[in-house]
DNA sequence: GTCTATATATTGATAGAC
DNA sequence: GTCTATCAATATATAGAC
């Protein structure tokens, strides 16, 4: 790589850098270009020989986040079906995946959600993102119901509904600053009431 | 009440609903004074008579709802803690009042949503808002565990993570049009999902 | 109280020199 | 590729006539 390349490179990353800590602070709608450009000590036009938009700079975020979360957040790729999430232990797996990358990548899972709901109510991307985020535990749903289990209501909807209590549960710990949770207490409280919740009626 | 008063009432009624109008297709973020006004068939100026903002239009578009919920919204009033909600019976009547809320306002309940994630996420306002929105349920839980019930943990958080549960569902289900929901079946669902949830330990 | 007109402030985005 | 300078488009809010 020459050095124009590699400068080009330390500027997108300052770029990332600079947005990362801006969306913790003060959130990804509120944070604007110039904010990031000037946090990033650098002008304003530099931006565009980088990204698109703010929109594309989440997106590259993001990218940057899967890389590193690598076999943890696994939901697109070679993620076996055969797992039972009316089982205690598995279940709990899922949980603390989803929780863990949470709260280790909030900026960026804030700023997506800030995204996801930021959109014209009427676009239904709540409502895909949701369903798309959740395909993993859907099929894993589905595998238990075909080994007899007896689930609460259709897959797709229940996937949804664990997802959503996770998605804005970690949201709002996420922004509660100043109160600290404990992640594990957590993660066994969340099993627990949705483990019960999958299994068999009394 | 006067001439002016009435037309005065007449306008601030017009605005109000033209807002509500606008928050269903555009969403709360995406519309501004000017639409609301325009769409109201006023001048940009009378806004700022009957209102200092946005936020504030919003919080009186909430305080109509609430008067016309009465008696079913009844979280801040005289509602008895003495509910079980281990119970289904119990526990489905509560999300079925959640549910149908979320459904036959969700304007108004679709805005408050976007406003309070487009704060600022160090504010805390999401986890806040959490929980004085469940702070009913957790009322109920804690008298649960007092008549002996094993709750999956402690009543605050449990009550947040079934807020978290119903109102992001909530939102992705009223934004995702096209698509139709059997409103029952997903009561008995998250019924279910819940009451299992909250029972014994197997 | 409502209107028109406008001031003020932001923001996204680009042009052109270096 | 990066910079400075600036345009164009919004959006909030106010002033003053009616």
């Amino acid at each position: 790589m020459g050095v124009r390349k590699a400068k080009a490179a330390e500027t997108r990353a300052a770029l990332l850098e600079a947005a990362r800590r801006l969306f913790a602070e003060r959130g990804y709608l509120n944070t604007k270009i110039t904010d990031i450009t000037k946090e990033a000590g650098r002008a304003t036009g530099s931006f565009y020989e980088h990204f698109a938009g703010k929109e594309e700079l989440l997106q590259a975020l993001l990218q940057g986040m899967e890389d590193r979360a690598g076999e943890l957040i696994d939901t697109t790729t070679v993620h076996p079906r055969e797992h039972d999430l009316t089982d205690r232990a598995q279940l709990r797996d899922h949980i603390k995946v989803s929780w863990t990358v949470f709260r280790e990548h909030a900026p960026v899972v804030s700023a997506l959600f800030q995204a996801m709901v930021a959109d014209e109510p009427g676009s239904g991307r709540a409502w895909n993102d949701l369903v798309g985020e959740t395909d993993f535990l859907r099929r894993h749903l589905e595998y238990s119901a075909e080994q007899g289990r007896d689930l609460p209501g259709e897959p797709e909807l229940v996937a949804a509904a664990i997802g959503a209590m996770l998605s804005m549960l970690g949201y709002a710990v996420n922004s509660a600053r100043g109160r600290d949770f404990d992640d594990e207490a957590v993660i066994d409280t969340l099993t627990d009431l949705l483990h019960r919740g999958l299994g068999p009626r009394d």
